[in-house]
DNA sequence: ATGGAAAATAGGAATATTCCTATTTAGGAG
DNA sequence: CTCCTAAATAGGAATATTCCTATTTTCCAT
């Protein structure tokens, strides 16, 4: 698989290198729909690269997030990671740790209004939620 | 100081007991008033029980967050702990890592409605902004 | 006040994540 | 193509967070 030229271009505009560790981390996160956790990535990236350390994942993804190509949702347990496709937000299940991906954004210039008050620089904003999801509704009472 | 007797009540009432341990963490909480990190928290717990784990604190910043009374805040570098005074959420400084409490809540109903489409029960709602704080904007091009 | 069951704790083990540093590599200049 | 430098890597150390379990504590019923 050909990594993705868009993304090739946006690492090296940014100022950072494309190296062999962070084009199979990226091809993996491709090939994966849902939000992956570090040890899926790493499972996953290692057999491609087997000397591939944690600290290379962590920082690549990071790294990745910061570009606006990956995203790190930060859960209980095990933060997750995806791909961005296109700019949304998440759904959290507290029953069965399910990562859910919400369609659209609703975040606007409302949202931020605060924090321009306060002479803050908005960049980034993150959005989750979490409750239970349709499965975990229907058996909300059981273990 | 006196544990304030809403905590004490909605803890009780959620089933969870009053224990030495979940009331210094309370009174600790309630002392500051920027979000504090876990070994911030951990070290002006440990003055007044020496004894407690940092499993305990963990698993009572758990609790109270459930239950509402608590805020956790994931960041990088380590999370940050408060007392819901009242619902608000948050801003991250990139450069200083400063956590700014928003005054407020821009969320609502047209900010849910997605998650109501796909049969999720909504049950709380997380959203955090990122950016440079007032101090770090005059001198982004530094450190 | 006393007994007992369920909940909570302390500590240590297991994970998850980040930091540190000597060595290697990507990518530009010649 | 070769050299050079800044950026990136591997690995291990250091933190941060969660899990596990034997023991202790809270609190309800008596």
């Amino acid at each position: 698989m050909v990594i993705n030229q868009n993304i090739a271009k946006l690492l090296q505009d940014s100022g950072y290198k494309l190296t062999r560790q962070r084009r199979v981390i990226i091809e993996v996160l491709s090939k994966n729909e849902r939000p992956l956790t570090a040890l899926e990535l790493y499972h996953q990236v290692k057999d491609k690269i087997p000397t591939i350390s944690q600290d290379t994942l962590y920082r690549n993804l990071e790294v990745l997030s910061f570009i606006g190509v990956a995203n790190r949702i930060r859960v209980r347990g095990g933060d997750r990671f995806e791909l961005v496709q296109q700019h949304h937000h998440h759904f959290i299940c507290l029953k069965c740790g399910e990562v859910k991906c919400l369609k659209g954004c609703p975040i606007g210039p409302g949202q931020l209004a605060e924090a321009r008050k306060n002479d803050l620089e908005v960049l980034f904003h993150n959005f989750e939620l979490s409750g239970y999801c349709d499965k975990c509704r229907s058996c909300q009472k059981e273990g």
